[in-house]
DNA sequence: CCTATTTTGGACCGATTGGTCCAATTCACC
DNA sequence: GGTGAATTGGACCAATCGGTCCAAAATAGG
C-alpha cells in the first residue's frame, strides 16, 4: 500500500554503478548519481541511504557479476588454456571508439579506496579471493587434461593470473599501445608452457 | 630584492607530492594542501599556480625519482636477474607498521586521472615508457651476460616487467596476504629462465 | 631613510558538497 | 470517498570547495 515507486531500484543501481565506474567515488558528486538515476535527492536517501552505501551495493553488484561471469567461462568445460587466454585478452581489447577506459571496478576500488575504507577493502578482498578460487580450479583442471603443465602448482598459477589480469587493467587505463599489451598477454601465457 | 619567501619550495612540493601520493587527487583539498606545506593560500597560488599544476609539478618529480632510482640499479652491474627480483620484492615488502599503503603514484594516477586527463596520461606513459625502456637495457644485458634465458626477447619481457610491477602495486595496496604475493613474484620471475 | 619589489596573511567569493526535512502527491484498502 | 501508508519534489542547511584579491610586511638598493 501506499505511493508506489517510480523507479526500478535495480536498474537505478546499475546506473550508479556506472557513473562510480567511470568517474571513481570522489569525484562522482550526489548529483552525477541523481541525474544518472533519474531520482530524486528523497528517493535515492530513502532507498540507498548514503552516496556511499549506495557506492557498496554498486561495488558489490559489480564483484557478483565478474565473478559470475568467469564461474561461467570455467564452467563452459572449454581447454582451460585457451579460456585463460580469452580471459586475458578481454581486458586489452580496445572498445574501439568508446573512449571512457573504465577499466575493472575492483581494481580502481583497490587503488583508490581500499587502503582507508575497511569497507570497501573487505569487498575488493573478498573479489580477488573469488577470482583466485575460480582461477585455482581451471588451471587444476587443465593441468590433469594435460593442457597446463605442472612446473608451477595450480595455487601459484592462480594467484599469478590474478596479478596479471590487475597489471592489465591498469596498462589499459593508461592506453598502451596494442602491440605492447598483446607482447605481455603472450608472454604471461607462458608460464603455461 | 623584495621580501625574500619564508619556505622552500624543493620542500614544499615533496610534502603537497606525499599528500597527492596518499590521498589520490580528487580527495586531496587545498586545506590539506596548504596545511601539509606549511604555507599560506597566497604563496601556494603565487607559486605553483593551481591545484592541478601542483599535482602535474609533484606527479613529474615523482616519476624522475623513480626513472632515477631504476636507473642507478641498472647501472650498477649486479647481476640483471637479482636485481630485477629486488625490484619485484620491494613492492610486496610492508614497510611494517606503516599503514599507508601509498602504492605507486604513477599507477594510482593510471587509473584516477589518465583516462580523463590528457595531461596526466602523457606524464603517465612517459613514465612507464621510460620504465620499459630500463628494464629493457636490464634484460637485455642479462641475456647477454647468460643469466637470462633467450626464450622471450628483450621487449617482450621488458614490457611484461612492468605490467608485472603494476599488478604488485595493485595487489599490496589490496593488502594481499604474503605467501600469496610471493608465489606471485616466484612464479613472475620464471619467465627468465 | 626611502622607495621599488616581492611575499605574506587572510578576508572574501560564488559554486558546490553531502545530507535533512517536510509538505504535496499518489496509491491500496476499507 | 475517506484514510493510512508510502514516495516524491524541492526548499533548505552548514560546511567546504578551489580560487581571487589586496593591504600589510619585509627586504635590497639607492
Amino acid at each position: 500500500m501506499g505511493r508506489p515507486r517510480e523507479f526500478n531500484a535495480d536498474e537505478a543501481l546499475d546506473r550508479a554503478l556506472h557513473v562510480f565506474w567511470t568517474k571513481g567515488y570522489a569525484s562522482t558528486s550526489m548529483q552525477d548519481l541523481l541525474d544518472a538515476m533519474g531520482l530524486s535527492k528523497s528517493s535515492f536517501y530513502e532507498f540507498f541511504g548514503s552516496k556511499h552505501d549506495a557506492f557498496m551495493a554498486a561495488l558489490r553488484r559489480y564483484g557478483d557479476r565478474e565473478v559470475a561471469r568467469l564461474d561461467a567461462t570455467v564452467c563452459s568445460g572449454g581447454c582451460a588454456r585457451r579460456l585463460i587466454e580469452v580471459q586475458l585478452r578481454s581486458v586489452i581489447e580496445r572498445p574501439s571508439g568508446d573512449g571512457d577506459r573504465r577499466g575493472c571496478l575492483t581494481v580502481n576500488c583497490a587503488v583508490e579506496l581500499a587502503p582507508h575504507d575497511p569497507t570497501v577493502h573487505t569487498a575488493v578482498s573478498s573479489h580477488l579471493d573469488r577470482m583466485e578460487e575460480l582461477f585455482h580450479r581451471l588451471i587444476a583442471r587443465g593441468q590433469e587434461e594435460g593442457g597446463i603443465s605442472r612446473r608451477h602448482d595450480a595455487r601459484s598459477l592462480a594467484r599469478y593470473f590474478v596479478n596479471a589480469l590487475c597489471g592489465l587493467q591498469v596498462m589499459a587505463k593508461a592506453d598502451r599501445n596494442t602491440q605492447a599489451l598483446d607482447d605481455v598477454v603472450t608472454t604471461i601465457l607462458s608460464a603455461l608452457d
